[in-house]
Formats: structure tokens, C-alpha cells, sequence
DNA sequence: TTAGGGTTAG
């Protein structure tokens, strides 16, 4: 009897010692030292158990040390579903679904658990708009066959999925099975509406859901924005009786997305006014965008003290919209000295940097930026490129945008794509090499678009080059029969080669082309 | 573990 009693105490110690020892862990990765937590567990290997190993694992995925998370995972003597989905969720976090896909083959070959709910929570959300998702619903099958009843986790991770796949029925449906729903269910079927353009279908579903939250509002503004109903947008927005700072940014991100920077800025100023509502960075690079596109500079500026004022940490995204808003505005060295304020700097600021100069006409400056930024060991990308042909066509260094065309392709394995061959028309176009233009177009691997054609055609209307310009006309006229810029440029040619008496060609031609007189195309300058 | 908003070109 004595002995079964010791047995129990120090079972009951033990116990509870592989408790506390879990809990200090916790503390310890809670206060983001890992080493303690590792050190305590290597110390008591008596004492640990599962969670122990489970706790750790999870911690090193919390600080992004996936490769001790997986070292650990391999070397747990058990494991249970927790532990499984620890990885996947690990994996899923660090932006690692091809991880994800295998620790899940390897779970379903090794694991001494089934899967649940959770896991396939965590497996769907990380297969959405990557290759993967067309397993979805191979997925959805098995849980069906597990047994594992659709909750809501489960289920909007399955809706979105369906959602990507732009299968509505199974959207429906998989709605349609899950218990208990609770709001957000409600929220994906909207966002699943919105995102096949069924806008009445989403609206009904929210008149008719039982329960209303933020997400539910931003959502359905959202959606109209998506689908080019700004009105309807904002009359939603006006019915919130309480307004939070997603909807504010999405309703004044939609008016920026459809060039109306000055009742984005008026609402702006609407949001401050309310007092109910502090913008955010969110709002700020919103608001930011509007400042440049309207050339905004006074309102930037405020936008910039507001910003300082509200002590946010100005992070990589909110000065990369600080200096694109100066480099918009005209002012490209106060964009230069926020541009060099950023610490870790990445390639979307690099490339408004390199854009404000080209826009600047500082061709020489924006590719001396362009070897700072290979320097720092960023890899451009195409619209390096577009800033930096464009750069060197507005600089007039047309050799210098020839090699760099050219070593887009040869030296960085980018694909030249139609916005290059534009700035490359315009780049030669400007320097009067319009043979050179025309071969180029001739040899593109992709039919030129309305701009590689105004391109030229503006260069023909500087040059006053008439065959050429007959030619980019015409091919204009392929694509859109009446575009008003090939009239005023066209009889801008004749004029200046004193072809007037040849007015009623030209009437013929306007007639071919059933082109009227309008405002010329802003592409032709 | 599920559902909303941000930066570069066009």
C-alpha cells in the first residue's frame, strides 16, 4: 500500500511538474526567448511531454525559424493531431504551401492521428489562388468521408476556396451544409456574390442575414466597387451608422481607383472631421495616392504633418507612398530624402524612385538609382524596366534604352511585354528614328495595342512624317475605328507638309475611318 | 483555424 502511494505522489508530482514546466515554456517563448524555453526543455526531459514538444515547435514557427520548428517535429517520439497541425499551420504562415502539401501527404501516410477540422481549415486557406487550389475539392470529399462535420472555420475556408475556383454551386452548397453559422459564413457567400458579379445577389443576402457586422459592410462596399457600382457604394456607406476605418479607406480607395482624387480627399477630410475615426497606414497610403494623382502637393504635405503628428512607425509602404506622392507633385528631391530615409529598402521603392526620376526627365538619375538598387542586391522586374526605357526616352539616351532593353531580356530573363515596346517606339519616336520605330513594331512578338500605335503615331505627328503616319493609323483604326487623336494628328501632318489642298483625302480618310473631331487622346503629346 | 482596407507602371 505505502508503495502504491508513493507511486501515486510522485505520479501527481510528476503531473504537475510537467504542467508548470510547460506553462514557464509558454512564458518564456510568450516573451519571445526561445533559448530559455529550449534550454528548460532539454534540462527536464523527464518532465515533457507532447505539449511540451508542441509548445516549442509552435514557438520557433512564431519567430520564423521554420527549419528548428521542422527539426523538432522530426525528432518528437509521438505526435498527435495538435502537433500536425502546428506544421501546417507553420508552413501555411511562412507563405510555404508546397510544405504544406507534403506535411499533409506525410500526416495522412504517418500520422498516428486523423485529421480534423482544423487541418483542413488551415490546408484550404493556404492552397487559395495558387495552382493548388484545384484540390480543393478532393479535399472536401475526404472530410466528408472522415466524418468531419462542416463548422464554420471549415466551411468559409471551403466557401473561399470554391469562390477561387469560380464554382458558385459549390459555394451554395457548402453554405448550405454548414451548422451553425455564425456572421462569416454570411460574409464569404457575399463576397462570392460580389466576385461573380451577382451585386443583387449579394445585397439580398444582406438584407436578409440575421446578424451584421463590420466585415459584412466593408464587404459589400468592396464588392460594388469591384464591380464599377461606386453609387451603390457609397450609399451603403452612408447607411453604416457607425463607420470604422476599413470602410472609410475602401470608400476612398474607390473613388481614387475611378480618377476622382477630389472627393477622395473631401471624404478624407470628412473621416477626420467625424472624430469617430483615426486613419491608419492603410488610410494614409490611400489618401497619399489621391495627393499625387491630383498633383496635390499643399494637401500631400498636410497628409505628410498628419501622418508625423499620429506617430505611426512610417513603415517601407507608407514612404514609398510618400515619395511617389512628391515625385508626382514636382517635388523630386524631398522625394529623394524620404526615399533615402528607408532602411530596408524594397523593390516597389526603388521603382517609384527610379519612375519619379524618369517622369523628371533625370534619365542619367534614375539609372544611376538603377545600380544603387543592383548594388543593394535587388532584382528588377518589368516595371524597372518601363520606368527606365521611358526614362531614357524622355532623356533622349536612346542607346543607352536599347541596352537596357535589351538586357532586360538577356541579362534578367524578363519577358518584354507590351508597355516596353511602347516606351521603345516612344524612345525612338522622339529621337526622329521612326524606321528604326516601325521595325520594332513589325517585329514584336504580340500585335501592337493603342498605345505602341499612338506611340508612333505621335512620333509621325512630331516628325511630320505622313506615310508612317498613314501606317500608325491604319492600325489604329484595326482596333478602334474611331479614335479621335488619329484625326488631329493626321491633319496636323498634312498642314505642316502643305497638303491642305488634299482636305477632301483627308475628308475620305475621316470618313473611312469614321472618325470624329474630339479631344485629343491625352497619349499623344 | 474562418470574413474587410495600403506602395511602384498602365
Amino acid at each position: 500500500m505505502p508503495a502504491l502511494r508513493t507511486f501515486a505522489l510522485c505520479h501527481q508530482i510528476s503531473t504537475l511538474s510537467t504542467v508548470n514546466l510547460n506553462k514557464t515554456i509558454n512564458t518564456f517563448i510568450g516573451h519571445g526567448n526561445l533559448e530559455e524555453a529550449r534550454k528548460l526543455f532539454e534540462q527536464s526531459p523527464h518532465l515533457t511531454n507532447i505539449v511540451s514538444w508542441n509548445s516549442l515547435i509552435s514557438g520557433y514557427f512564431k519567430h520564423n525559424n521554420t527549419q528548428q520548428a521542422q527539426y523538432l517535429f522530426d525528432e518528437m517520439p509521438q505526435r498527435d493531431v495538435i502537433s500536425w497541425n502546428i506544421m501546417l499551420s507553420g508552413y501555411r504562415n511562412a507563405n510555404n504551401p508546397d510544405k504544406v502539401y507534403r506535411c499533409l501527404l506525410h500526416m495522412n501516410r504517418y500520422g498516428d492521428d486523423r485529421p480534423n477540422g482544423l487541418t483542413f481549415a488551415v490546408v484550404i486557406s493556404s492552397f487559395l489562388h495558387i495552382d493548388f487550389k484545384h484540390l480543393i475539392p478532393q479535399l472536401h470529399g475526404l472530410l466528408l468521408r472522415l466524418g468531419i462535420s462542416l463548422n464554420v472555420f471549415v466551411g468559409s475556408a471551403l466557401m473561399r476556396g470554391y469562390i477561387d475556383l469560380d464554382d458558385y454551386k459549390g459555394l451554395a452548397r457548402v453554405f448550405y451544409e454548414i451548422v451553425d453559422k455564425d456572421v462569416t459564413p454570411w460574409n464569404v457567400l457575399i463576397l462570392g456574390y460580389m466576385k461573380s458579379g451577382f451585386t443583387s445577389e449579394a445585397q439580398r443576402t444582406f438584407d436578409i442575414m440575421p446578424r451584421r457586422n463590420f466585415f459584412t459592410w466593408s464587404t459589400l462596399i468592396n464588392g460594388y466597387i469591384e464591380n464599377q457600382k461606386l453609387n451603390e457604394a457609397r450609399y451603403v456607406f452612408d447607411k453604416m451608422s457607425e463607420k470604422d476605418v476599413v470602410s472609410w479607406t475602401a470608400i476612398i480607395r474607390g473613388y481614387v481607383q475611378y480618377g476622382d482624387f477630389m472627393k477622395a480627399l473631401k471624404l478624407f477630410k470628412l473621416m477626420l472631421n467625424s472624430g469617430s475615426t483615426r486613419p491608419n497606414h492603410f488610410t494614409f497610403s490611400t489618401v497619399l495616392y489621391a495627393c499625387a494623382g491630383h498633383s496635390a502637393v499643399l494637401v500631400g504635405n498636410q497628409v505628410h504633418a498628419c501622418i508625423l503628428k499620429s506617430g505611426f512607425p512610417l513603415d517601407v509602404v507608407l514612404l514609398t507612398s510618400l515619395v511617389d506622392m512628391y515625385a508626382k507633385c514636382g517635388d523630386i528631391e524631398v522625394a529623394f530624402c524620404i526615399f533615402e530615409s528607408i532602411h530596408v529598402k524594397n523593390l516597389v521603392a526603388w521603382n517609384s524612385i527610379i519612375g519619379g526620376y524618369a517622369r523628371h526627365g533625370l534619365a542619367e538619375r534614375a539609372i544611376q538609382e538603377f545600380e544603387r538598387m543592383l548594388k543593394s542586391g535587388i532584382r528588377p522586374d518589368v516595371i524597372t524596366f518601363i520606368n527606365l526605357v521611358y526614362a531614357c526616352g524622355h532623356g533622349g539616351l536612346v542607346e543607352e534604352g536599347e541596352r537596357i532593353f535589351n538586357s532586360m531580356v538577356t541579362e534578367y530573363g524578363l519577358k518584354a511585354e507590351m508597355e516596353h515596346y511602347a516606351c521603345m517606339v516612344d524612345l525612338y519616336g522622339r529621337a526622329g528614328q521612326l524606321e528604326k520605330a516601325e521595325k520594332l513594331i513589325e517585329g514584336m512578338p504580340f500585335k501592337p495595342d493603342v498605345v505602341v500605335w499612338g506611340a508612333f503615331l505621335g512620333a509621325c505627328g512630331l516628325h511630320s512624317c505622313i506615310e508612317l503616319g498613314e501606317i500608325a493609323a491604319n492600325g489604329i483604326y484595326t482596333l478602334e475605328n474611331d479614335h479621335p487623336a488619329v484625326y488631329s494628328v493626321l491633319s496636323k501632318i498634312y498642314g505642316d507638309k502643305g497638303v491642305c489642298s488634299d482636305i477632301t483625302g483627308l475628308d475620305k480618310l475621316m470618313k473611312k475611318w469614321r472618325a470624329r473631331k474630339q479631344k485629343a487622346g491625352s497619349w499623344v503629346e
